[in-house]
DNA sequence: AATGAATGAGTCTTCATTCAT
DNA sequence: TATGAATGAAGACTCATTCAT
């Protein structure tokens, strides 16, 4: 037998390419500065990744099924739709915020590898059905269209991203708790119930 | 190449790199690529800009300072918040939204070179005394602060940027007009008015 | 794999092999080109074969060892000059010109692997004797040397060779029928006798 | 005005490419390779070549012009189909086989970039209507159709470059001598007169 | 013996910038 | 001032062979 796929190499590969994807940017980042920075030889780089590109992908893919995972857990366990958004933002916004490495890698550069459209479209078909089913939100946005709610959630998804994203810089006074703080404002508007835990 | 003003060689410089990086994305785009593209010598390039990242450093602060100017006159000749809003979202948007290759760099690859927490802050400068200045919206917004706008508007303005560069890619149903549109919706609601010309 | 005797994966490897040398080039076959093709592990190869070279020269040689046996069969049994040259051009040509595989990698890229100057040293060392005995021959060509015999020899050889390699190539209008009807033609004229079955 | 484009240079590269090439292969000779033998710097050879492969069909195509040029003026210049003979003997054999560098890298692995056919084809419409017009050859090869002529001269073209590359290696005792001798032979046995000065 | 992951020197090529003309 | 040939460090990736299992 020969030596046994070692996952803890490719876990070793992925994780040091998207510290460095995210700090300096996939073009940014050789694939010598992921040799020098995870000790493993070239060669082993590319028996587990075919090429850099599909690292980005795996990065990306594998983030975001993850992502998207516990959120479809989170809201297949939840007994309302009031209950399923206040999961929305306990959950799924401090997680994708938490992982502001992932942020910059999906809002950057490699954008082409990303299909960031595709993810969005994926998060309209869970959301619209629960908006549709809270009356008040039905009522207040009457006749929400789908293609409304795509916008809608295009420019909140996108926006909180890269709000996020810059807020990493120093330069400018933005926190993360500023963003989710916000939201929850929004939501509670549009619910008309207090939403989240904190004020 | 034949002969040229200054000027208009700088400009066909600007022009030409600011279609291909839209395009091709900054790295994906070489010096040489301009070369080809613009007809003019390498050395030329190089004597109006004394670097690549110049190139694009200019292009994103030209194109800020006239979308900026622009939105500073036309809310200066507002005689009313609410005017200055309406004007908000019929020049200042569609100017920027109309604008893609601008939006596709200012928030590409190059974002380093951007900068753009900073061009963020000063929209806030602008908008923040106006919306305080709504008697409605500050008690809406009861308390409205000077971060709870920021991350707002960091989020607005972002997320629409954003929006409007994937709605570029033909596989999402996503259109401009739909992103507009929605702004309005949400203007109308908080100023309890109706905002814009179509409905 | 399922299990295979020793002898066929030996086959195999060479079979796999000699089809890539041929359709691609030594240099342009990648021994995993010969693992993916053959469904043999990297391993089992090298335990047949020491080297990537080594193949080759194996396949050379065991196809010459073939070739040269029968020719030197076909002509022991021949009971005249005249039958024996029958034979060569009835078996050895067509025998020869059918492996257009091991023609080309006789004269490809790895010529250094294959020396082919020893092969023709030795046709030369069956050949020569043979048209010295045929006395219409030796007159002809009177003095006929060892080393214009080689020239010749060298000449016809090769250029049949080469001849064959480039008609596989469909833009020219070069047929393996041609160039042995060439040759019949020239035995023909050489022994003053009608050469071959088909005119 | 910026530096001219250097005459030299190309023929540095050229010309140590041609000999690196015929001696190593093509495979087996690297870009860095010319690099230090030429002393040139890699960007410099990449500014008069796009690639590796368009150095050799330079060498190739620039070589065979040459020579093919060489040939058709002393043709032309014939003023009997024999004197043309004589011409073809003694300068195109003797340029030809001069260049045992430009041989070797038109029969080896590069074969593909070398169109050797192409070259073949061309010698053939050189040389058939001269055959044609000499009556003693008419009657002998009575009826010599253009596709008889084309292996004819395949397999003598072809194999006589091919003896020239092998007579290179010491091993074998062929000289070019030997080979132009042997022409000469088959050309006065055609044509039934002495051709060649040299016995 | 059989296997296939591991290896790293080496491949070709690019490209921002300089500077001789 | 205008030009474009020159440069060479750096880029992504390959692959014959080895050797731990």
């Amino acid at each position: 037998m020969a030596r046994m796929r070692d996952e803890t190499k490719r876990a070793v590969i992925l994780g040091t390419a998207k510290m460095l994807f995210s700090q300096k940017g996939f073009f940014g980042t050789s694939i010598s500065d992921i040799v020098r920075e995870s000790g493993l030889p070239v060669g082993t780089i590319y028996t587990y990744f075919e090429s850099k590109e599909a690292i980005v992908r795996t990065i990306v893919e594998e983030g975001w099924a993850d992502l998207y995972g516990r959120l479809q857990a989170a809201l297949s366990q939840a007994r309302s739709p009031e209950e399923a958004f206040q999961a929305l933002l306990d959950r799924f916004v401090p997680e994708i915020l938490g992982d502001l490495d992932l942020i910059n890698i999906l809002l950057a550069e490699a954008i082409d590898y990303t299909r960031i459209e595709e993810k969005l479209e994926k998060l309209v078909d869970l959301l619209y059905p629960l908006l549709k089913s809270i009356p008040r939100v039905e009522q207040a946005l009457q006749g929400l269209s789908r293609r409304t709610l795509t916008s809608a959630l295009a420019i909140y998804f996108l926006g909180i991203l890269n709000a996020a994203k810059i807020s990493r810089s120093r330069n400018i006074g933005l926190k993360l708790s500023d963003i989710t703080g916000f939201l929850k404002l929004q939501l509670a508007g549009l619910m008309g119930v207090k939403v989240g835990g904190q004020p």
